[in-house]
DNA sequence: CGCTGTCTTGAGTACGATCAAGTACGGTGG
DNA sequence: CCACCGTACTTGATCGTACTCAAGACAGCG
């Protein structure tokens, strides 16, 4: 939880969060008109950076803010009574956590940086105020809930492990490109065992795919690089992709 | 699709749909107050009833309204692109269905009775707009989207047969005690295809751990009827209920 | 250089799926 | 009323995918 005061001499550049954002068209704000997104300039808040395994939030906590990624990777996963953990979602630049706790108002997971990461803070209650001012903001987070929902509905599905791991590439790679970053070639950001447990798979599940996808000619990975060869192919294995 | 036209002396007292409803406590207008419940009673109309079998929806119709169950069961499912069903929920007296159409204003999945049932609808753009004059309504949307997302996540967890049966079973035990029905003696609405297809299991497996648990005297089950005698034998053996 | 953690590869296993009967129920018509 | 049928459900036998266990390869780092 490192929210550290911000000097003064910043908090002007600092009101334009969200106006001055690159990821402008991607996050909360996308859509919105100019004088709309002062507003919500007004209560978001930069906060951060978190090193890699330093936590946003944890399960319980109480339910002030949302939060969207702002640079790096986030983790969000839960622990279930048997100990086990499970990974809920990676989270790029530009897309909201936090979502999942405003129905008890604490929070249902827990959410860590996989490596140096930034955030903005959105506090709940002075956002959904302003929602109920700027119609086109309400019916984005409206959108922006219904759309983690289904996310959710498509994780769940019955699917073999080929299907698992050729949508994870897909959706990354979809994400990367919405971002501004190749779509063919980039860098996983997390270990094997977070994909694997991600995909309700065992690591050496994950491993051993990546493996034959190679050998089949549809990737080439070493370590954490990715390079996509054959995407169509890859489309083929998938059952559904998120988004 | 069964909109009949209704006749005009049933006009009046349709008006009081929300407020003289017995779901009221639990439904979306869970708390808020009379007068907020009778600007939602403009907008919601009673629909149905349908059949068994019979669809309120289906995967690419325009998305234009929420609905509430108001009597009988719906189950929401989807058609993956194998061709294969998936079931994502099944939907009781007082819960909310196409929540997840609301991002890309297209249906994602397909919503049928399970048996006659009727429904409320809620025209989404008119419930917005009320949504935003009335916070509390904003509110207990916003939460009613939230809860939806942590139930795909709990459901898209990495469970044993047992585990998925045992917290199916307390599921559906909790929302009927808090519908004013049995919270240990109920009969199943949907066929253990159904059932099966929820938890990602096979019908033959879904068969045989019901058996298991009525060997170990955790509940009875005789076709569709089922007793629950040990809850927190039941309790112990799943990781993670809903609700 | 050796230590540590990540990742890969191999061998054996188990859980749940699939295949295959067989049974019981509910509806229909005689 | 019963005979018939179709569907739902159960039970048994076999199979296969992905897990577990185990060991080894490789990279990063003190």
């Amino acid at each position: 939880m490192s929210s550290q005061p911000v000097p003064a001499d910043l908090q002007r550049r600092l009101r334009k969060v969200c106006s001055s954002c690159s990821l402008l068209e991607l996050c909360l704000p996308m859509g919105l008109e100019r004088e709309d997104v002062e507003q919500l300039d007004e209560l978001v808040t930069p906060q951060g950076p978190l090193r890699a395994g330093e936590h946003l939030y944890r399960v319980g906590d109480d339910f002030k803010a949302l939060y969207a990624v702002r640079s790096g990777y986030l983790k969000t996963y839960i622990i279930d009574s048997a100990g086990r953990e499970q990974v809920l979602g990676f989270h790029l630049p530009g897309e909201l956590v936090g979502l999942d706790a405003i129905y008890p108002a604490r929070h249902q997971c827990n959410a860590v940086a996989l490596d140096t990461a930034t955030v903005c803070r959105m506090p709940y209650e002075q956002l959904a105020d302003l929602a109920a001012k700027i119609p086109s903001l309400q019916r984005q987070m409206f959108r922006l809930l219904s759309k983690d929902i289904h996310i959710g509905q498509i994780l769940s599905g019955d699917f073999t492990a080929e299907e698992r791991v050729s949508s994870f590439l897909l959706g990354m790679s979809t994400r990367l490109r919405q971002r501004g970053y190749s779509a063919t070639h980039f860098r996983l950001a997390m270990p094997r065992r977070d994909i694997a447990n991600y995909l309700r798979l065992a690591t050496e599940t994950v491993s051993r795919v990546f493996k034959r996808f190679q050998d089949e000619g549809l990737i080439e990975v070493e370590r954490r690089e990715v390079q996509l060869l054959d995407v169509p192919g890859l489309q083929r294995l998938c059952r559904a992709v998120p988004d």
